[in-house]
DNA sequence: TTGTAAGCGTTATCAG
DNA sequence: CTGATAACGCTTACAA
């Protein structure tokens, strides 16, 4: 460590960059001094070695890259994760993980480079990260597919109470023939949301019959409603499971002659941006996205702190009305 | 490292692991038996800093997190470095960076944490980033904004030739008072299409004075156009410097009372998503975005390698005609 | 308050 | 082909 050529030790140096105590203030201005005017940088493999932490915080999105970044509402947790990390000591580092590299992805969490992990959007079938928290603190957002014996930490609405609260206001609205366009059957939300559905309609004494399965996306949920309208032209509201695949159904439906909401009432979730900038601007169950990760960055926060932190936390969600439904 | 326990050395470990060479294939496979049993996963830290490598790659947005996601063309960049990264062995980390923590990434970027930076979206006043190179390969997507003396690697279109292919095309299209809604300032490419823009105009005997300054951004794209239909009425053809905007120029302009194509016609640049979802389907010039992205990845791994490649890349660019001029 | 010295978990050099 | 042994650059008791 050439700093050290201060006039001092690599351990005085070391003090005097990180702990701020057991340090003079005199040396702790001439050493910085001094590391700054030679650009001095620590080795972080180094640091991270020697201390055994890395300070750093992995943020995993496990979907192939495009996908994901074209979902309002997990660009919106993206960015409250990454708004709460940035004032903290930690370093963010977002990995978009594809299917492919899944094993990569696990290997590199494993490996010791960060000190923590947040996950986005779980799919059962990265059921993987469902145990890493035997080796690293880990919090996701949405509850994960399956219960684990050290449980996992998570964020989430209560989906199927939204579901639910969407599915009757259409009911309010005299709608008869509602329909559901989901999410991937391979996340708990997505079933949550479903559930909740069904139980309104089922309350209501109606067959919850109409389902259109999609994946989050515009394309997904524009075929699902279009399948959907195919089978079943008497269809008279829809509840999609997210407001990108509900404006998406939205255009289906214009396209189609319909007219919305009055032939279809439409409702979303997230009210994300997608929700604005519908054809018809859309009636949404909110969701505070961006609360939710700078939720998630803070829970992982304490847990590395050493604090005791509740294993789930659950952030609220209401009707929000526009002019879809 | 307790896999010396499959009755070899630490050394022979780390051969049979890494190199596939000087080593039997019996003790191999011996050791990955063992190894894949224990669950070893090696300590990255330690490794790189045994080896004075990391085998991450970083990929940086300068960008404050939710601005940046919301462009089509940033996210496809992304998406064709990850795909092309995912299959090297190389790991790749995304880094968002707000304004506020550039030293921090700075720092990290210098660390040795990563063999090599790739920078989409550079700004003038995260200048610190052209300099980078001294200490770490990086490549760029977009032209920077300074030349510097070891001169930086980076892929992109010719900006200036592409926006007077737009211009010309709204010229040949018998428009007379054609404006601009350009990038950032502070941004080499978005200079680089206002000029072309300009010459254009000029070497058609037209004044090109209408100028809107945007930042990419849907809202900062329809400010600039209401303002630019306030203060000048009669404009007749508008190119914006990017899909989102012209799609949100194209908004403002319906909104407005305005025909799009017939009294103003509009061509935007990335055909990107944004290009599709507009109300009116946009005329735009093309990018290769995630080809860009992929040979970002690809110049890097290939200077990492150690080869020759050359300083600059110049990726195609080509009008798309569709309604809206 | 500062120095000394022992690691942290790997790779790499050099013998054997 | 395999085993010792010395780094890698830093932190952290433990002494001084």
């Amino acid at each position: 460590m050439v700093a050290a050529e201060a006039g001092v030790t690599r351990s005085t140096v070391s003090r005097a960059l990180n702990a701020e105590r057991d340090v003079s203030a005199a040396t702790i201005a001439h050493v910085r001094e001094v590391a700054a005017r030679m650009g001095y940088v620590p080795n972080r493999a180094a640091k991270s070695l020697a201390s055994a932490r890395s300070m750093a915080i992995a943020l995993v999105i496990p979907e192939p890259g495009v996908l994901a970044l074209a979902d309002p509402h997990l660009v919106a947790v993206m960015a409250g994760v990454s708004r709460r990390i940035e004032d903290s000591d930690y370093l963010l580092n977002l990995m978009v993980a594809g299917d492919s590299e899944n094993a990569k992805i696990m290997r590199y969490l494993t490996s010791g480079v960060v000190d923590g992990v947040l996950v986005a959007s779980q799919h059962s079938r990265h059921d993987a990260l469902l145990h890493l928290h035997d080796l690293v603190p880990v919090v996701f957002s949405g509850r994960p597919t399956e219960v684990t014996d050290p449980p996992n930490y998570f964020i989430d609405v209560d989906n199927a109470r939204a579901a639910s609260v969407a599915a009757n206001h259409l009911l309010s609205l005299g709608r008869r023939r509602i329909a559901t366009i989901t999410g991937p059957e391979d996340m708990a939300a997505a079933g949550d949301r479903t559930d909740g559905w069904r139980a309104a309609l089922v309350a209501a004494g109606l067959p919850a019959d109409l389902v259109g399965v999609g994946d989050w996306t515009a394309l997904g949920g524009a075929a699902a409603m279009r399948a959907l309208l195919e089978a079943h032209p008497d269809i008279d509201g829809v509840f999609a499971a997210n407001d990108v695949m509900a404006a998406a159904a939205v255009s289906v439906l214009l396209d189609a002659g319909r007219s919305v909401p009055s032939d279809v009432a439409v409702v979303g979730f997230d009210d994300s941006s997608a929700a604005l900038s519908a054809r018809v601007p859309l009636t949404t169950m909110s969701q505070p996205s961006e609360h939710t990760g700078e939720q998630m960055a803070d829970l992982l926060l304490r847990i590395l702190a050493g604090e005791d932190v509740p294993i789930s936390t659950v952030v609220e969600s209401h009707l929000v009305r526009r002019a879809s439904a």
